[in-house]
DNA sequence: TGCATGGTAGACAAGTCTGTCTACCTCTGT
DNA sequence: ACAGAGGTAGACAGACTTGTCTACCATGCA
């Protein structure tokens, strides 16, 4: 990885971002890396790869900031419901590492490769399994059984994604704010046992 | 309305909604609708005018089909309730008013125009801001008081947008019925008060 | 000194995009 | 019978798209 090829990625990422994939051109691209457009075709056999390592290359970086703020504070109830606080964080444009909130860049780009079959879809898919995985390792500390962990890590990751597409649409920055007090209660080990949600009935 | 305006409208929203509007362009909706451009142009200043009348479109559909699905039982708990059954026939393609599942037009186009100025994304907020009045109509009938009711209201909306992005980006149909038991409990009358969430710690 | 490597700048091909326009056709009402 | 409304078909302009290719330049290494 050259750092010329770094330059285009997260060029690449901070227009797809900004102004959606298909509004994005090439030639947009180059001129904002500085590059020429030989040296982003040497690199990347097309469009779709550079907008796959740009999915990529968020993925990273979204990872690495939610297991950074999962992880500093103690595993587990608190790191999940730091997770919502980060997610307050980021809608409110203070969490620096993933810049201007402008909604999931995934989410987005599912929207705009609405086939499942697509790779950039596949892509997305992937990085929510990833988060989803993340947060299961915490509900596992939490819970007492496997299912009742799978379940509430199903549960938060929904909330999540509640929180994220309201902040983004209805411009609610205040979406995962409201969410802590039901996070609390969620997480309450008592509750975390083989009933599926506090009372099922 | 003329009958033409409606074919081109159904038309350019069956497109955009399974391709991504950016993906499609004004000759493969005159193709689709068996129209000439000249037509098209007569009744829409441009492409944008075009994508507002299909998101309005869209609004009536989704609107429509949710009233009535929500007006098949009784207000406030049952039709609340009824709202999450109702998404998960979305998702498994039963509800034929909406068309096959492809996450929700909103939401997507909101992800092709991430600047809240635009006229497009106010249109996918202010689709927002009808469900979540009439969700809050059955709210206010559950909770005692009025924060209460907009307190729930916001709660369920959110539930909503997590369900749908959840089965659209991980092509899992199954999140809104195992949301269930979640809305069961926080739709039951006594937790409807002015406590926030069931318990606020 | 000479040459490979990796880059720049940008012309170019071939196709697509939106939007306008001409020429024609086919009803309907008077 | 005839005018006007509303439609079709499609050429066209001008801009933009992705991707390829030529010509050139600078640097490091033998």
């Amino acid at each position: 990885m050259t750092e010329k090829q770094q330059i285009i990625i997260r060029t690449a990422l901070k227009l797809f971002y900004r102004q959606g994939i298909h509004a994005v051109g090439i030639n947009e691209i180059i001129q904002q890396s500085g590059v020429a457009k030989k040296t982003l075709y040497s690199y990347f056999s097309g469009k779709e790869a550079l907008i796959l390592a740009a999915l990529n290359y968020r993925d990273e970086i979204f990872m690495g900031w939610l297991s950074q703020t999962m992880a500093s504070t103690n595993p587990g109830q608190p790191a999940l419901l730091a997770m919502f606080h980060g997610l307050d964080d980021w809608f409110n444009n203070r969490a620096t590492a993933l810049g201007n909130f402008r909604g999931c860049f995934f989410i987005n780009a599912s929207g705009e490769y609405t086939d499942p079959q697509t790779p950039v879809h596949q892509a997305c898919k992937a990085h929510k399994a990833n988060v989803h995985a993340l947060v299961l390792q915490h509900t596992k500390l939490v819970c007492e059984n496997q299912a009742a962990a799978l379940q509430l890590a199903d549960t938060l990751c929904l909330l999540k994604e509640g929180a994220i597409t309201t902040a983004m649409v209805q411009e609610d920055p205040g979406a995962a704010h409201r969410l802590i007090p039901l996070v609390k209660t969620l997480i309450q080990p008592a509750l975390c046992t083989s009933a599926p949600h506090i009372a099922d009935t």
